[in-house]
Parts: C-alpha cells; sequence; structure tokens
DNA sequence: TCAATGTGTGAATGCCTATAACTTAATCCG
DNA sequence: CGGATTAAGTTATAGGCATTCACACATTGA
C-alpha cells in the first residue's frame, strides 16, 4: 500500500503528487487573497495550470474540501506568527503581550481575506475543516497569548471572576476548560483573561477588515492599541 | 411621470410591484436564514414564485442588489431591536445597558445568518449596500448604546483616555466623529465608551455564532455577562 | 512483460447569473 | 372610447461553475 510507503520513503509519484497539491493550494490561496472565499474556482484553477477541471478531483475530494485544508493552513500560519512574536520579543510581560496582539493585527490585515476564511467560514457555509488540524492550530494561538500573560502579578491574578453570581459558573467551566486543553494548569484568572483578549483583539479587527470602523472616522489602530494597553492594565502587566 | 405619482398616489401598478418586491425579499431573506448569504438563487426563488428568473430583474438589478437591500433591511431591524429594548427597559443606567446589550445578542442569536450578512459582507463579496440606509441604521444603533450609557457619572466620563500618547490622538478622532455626527454633542469618554460597547459585544458574537468558543465549553452567555458586567464598571454605572 | 494503479482527458449533467428579443397586459391621455 | 406608451412577463441564449463518469495513457512494481 503506498499509505506505508509515504510515512517510509516518500516516491518519486509521491512527490510529484505533493508539489502538485500545493500548487493547487498555492493558486487557490492567491484567489481567497484577491476575492475572498468565495472566488475561489476550481474551473480556474485548472486553466492556470493547464489541465481540465476534472483532473483536480484526484487532488481533492471536493471544492469545500479544498477550501477546508486552506482554512486549516491558515489557522496555522496565524499561530506562527504569534509563537514567533512572543518568541522575538523582550522579556518583560508588558511588552510580549504588545508584541502579540501587534502581530496578530498585522497578520490579519497581511492576510484580511485568510482571516475572514478563517473566523467566517463555520455558520454560513457548511465547510467543516479538519478539527485536528484547526483545533490544534488555535490551542497554538491561544497559548501564546497565555504565555504572554504571564507576569509579576500573574500567580494571583485570579481577577474579579468569582464576584458576581453568574462568575461562580463562568469560573467553573473555564476551569473545566484549563484542565482539559493546558498542559500547565494555569489559575482561572488568567485563562479568563487569555480568552477576553482573544474575543476583544478579534472584535476591533473583524470590524475593520469589514471597514465598519470607517464610518467614524476613528483610526483602528488607535482604538487596538487602547485596547491593548487596557489588557495590560487588567493584566496588570504595566 | 409614475416617480411623481409614487409618493402621493399609489398606483394599483406601484402597489402590486411593492408587494412582489417584498415577496423576493422575503423568500430571498428566507434562504439566508437557511443556508445563509451564499444560497440566495434567483433561480430558487423564481422558481418558487412561479415565474420565470429573468422577470426578477423587472424588480432587482442583479443578485447583489437584492442582497444589498437585505443588508440595509437586517441593519435597520437590529437598530429597531435595540431601540426597543431601550426603550422598554426601566429607568436606572446599568439596567438599560444590560438590556441593550442583550437585546444586541438575542437579535443576533435569533437571526444568525442576518448578522453575518451584516458585518461579513463588505469585503469578502464587493457588495456595496445603499450607504444612506446602512449608514443611518449604524448611526441609530450606536445612538442606543449612547443613550443608553448615560448614568449619574455620564458627565465626567472622560475617562483615560488623554493619558498615554497615542489617547489624545484617539480622542481628538473620537471628538471629531462626535461633533460631525452626534446632535448633541457628547463628552469624548462616552463616545469612546460607545465604541468600546460595540466592539466588545460584537468581538463575543461574532466568535459565538462562528462556533469559535465551543472548542473551550465556556458558555457564551456568561462571557457576554461578564462582559457586559466589565462595561458597567468601566462607565460607572454599576 | 504484464497486471495494477495512478493520473489525466472529454463529454455530460445540472446548477447558476445575466442579457436580449419578443409578447401580452395594464395604464394613460387625447 | 381608442390608440400610444409603458410595465411585466415570457422564451431563448450565452457563459460560468462544480461534479461525475467512462475511458486512455503512463508509471510502477512483481
Amino acid at each position: 500500500m503506498t499509505v506505508e510507503s509515504r510515512a517510509e520513503a516518500p516516491t518519486r509519484r509521491e512527490r510529484q503528487r505533493q508539489q502538485t497539491r500545493a500548487e493547487i493550494k498555492d493558486r487557490a490561496m492567491g484567489q481567497v487573497a484577491g476575492g475572498g472565499a468565495g472566488s475561489v474556482s476550481l474551473n480556474a484553477i485548472a486553466r492556470a495550470m493547464g489541465m481540465s477541471p476534472a483532473a483536480l478531483y484526484r487532488y481533492f475530494a471536493s471544492r469545500d474540501a479544498l477550501l477546508a485544508e486552506l482554512v486549516a493552513d491558515a489557522c496555522g500560519s496565524l499561530a506562527d506568527a504569534l509563537r514567533q512574536a512572543a518568541d522575538g520579543a523582550p522579556g518583560p510581560g508588558a511588552a510580549r503581550l504588545a508584541a502579540v496582539a501587534h502581530a496578530y493585527r498585522q497578520w490579519a490585515l497581511a492576510h484580511p481575506n485568510s482571516y475572514l476564511l478563517v473566523f467566517q467560514t463555520s455558520s454560513g457555509s457548511g465547510l467543516d475543516p479538519d478539527p485536528e488540524r484547526t483545533v490544534a492550530a488555535a490551542q497554538r494561538s491561544m497559548d501564546v497569548f497565555l504565555s504572554v500573560l504571564d507576569g509579576p502579578a500573574a500567580g494571583h491574578a485570579d481577577l474579579d471572576l468569582d464576584e458576581a453570581g453568574a462568575g461562580a459558573e463562568l469560573a467553573a467551566q473555564i476551569r473545566a476548560w484549563g484542565l482539559r486543553a493546558q498542559t500547565p494548569d494555569l489559575p482561572t484568572g488568567r485563562l479568563y483573561l487569555g480568552l477576553l483578549t482573544w474575543t476583544r483583539l478579534h472584535g476591533l479587527i473583524s470590524l475593520e477588515l469589514g471597514h465598519h470602523l470607517a464610518a467614524t472616522g476613528v483610526d483602528p489602530a488607535l482604538l487596538y492599541e487602547a485596547e491593548v494597553q487596557s489588557l495590560l492594565q487588567r493584566a496588570r502587566l504595566s
């Protein structure tokens, strides 16, 4: 079976195959970058590659399967960018969080349609990317945020979760999530801060990419910066 | 000219026309609700209405024009829901903001694909809804948030905008936006709070609708509630 | 060398948007 | 009322798309 040979000794055929697959994905990503996920066309890809549209089905089961791989790739690319920013940033916690947040926005601005591909896909069109890869990538991204929320006050950063009535339940669920997903178990407050960081930054970026902030005339970069500062204060990292 | 008669005396023909237009939009909205904007099909609408696909072009210039109207309608519907929640809520500021925030999420959950239609449209597919209506509706929504951020401490709610270096510039832009768009000119801090409320709530809802929070197992409603509380505190309304 | 398997083609199906030419029905005005 | 105008619908057509099927060719491995 070729299944076994693929792992050990990549056949000439297998190499060719992977290369073709990669080219298809490259061209598809180009179309995504150009006009969003909606303008990915198997016909156009085949035309550009000088082969018949039907041949593409040797490499991807369907258009949606191809898009699903693009989603997974984009997730991974974003996670890589975040990790790289975290690793490249200087020591103190505040600067690292700022660097990662900055990298997050920069990635989104550099690949706006990829960002939209990742974050608007699920509900609209019924394509479900390989959970293995996307969840793993999301985990990696969240890990970066969490690692960067480390600071002098990280240990007791349980925040005000247990104050309100709903807070107790929320704290419990977050704790459960932490136990399930995080290898080193972090304090609940820090996990919550990670979620908060993600949702708030995503809110701004999502609106910026949709040009929904343009009507106000306010520079999204400044709003973003202010939000990062706010998160820093909340994390007591500043 | 029929143009003049439309305003004063709606002809029988004109009434029929508007009714047909409405039915087309209804069916299109049904398709949006069912499978997102991507699954709106003029062919299917025509089939369901028992007429030829070409006839629809008497009522809408193109599929995109139809979608653009749906976007505008959805914007208006959301704004209405918010206004209604604000008007129906009891006096004190905290409860009113909570009511409006709740109404925002409820509307999104009740019409998820409409929410996505409004907030993911712009960049992905190149359809631009009538700026008149959408901007007006967005203005109405923002007005509701701003009106509800009124409280005992609203007057001096200039927050911490002028502290950081970038804060000054941001404050200036927000002030400019307020002068341009808001009839009664509100304090900068309150305008900023309005933006903050919108972007943070949108971030959570956008992720919830995309099922991106599901992987954590944390109930989005609780996260939302916590974010609303955080906004209340920041507005010193609680 | 020969059978098996991978890779590609062409044709066909059935969607879809959109346009053009044409027919029928309603409306308006003299 | 009756003819001219306009709206609203039709069929036909062009072009694009994803997807499937039957078939041909080439590569591979025993």
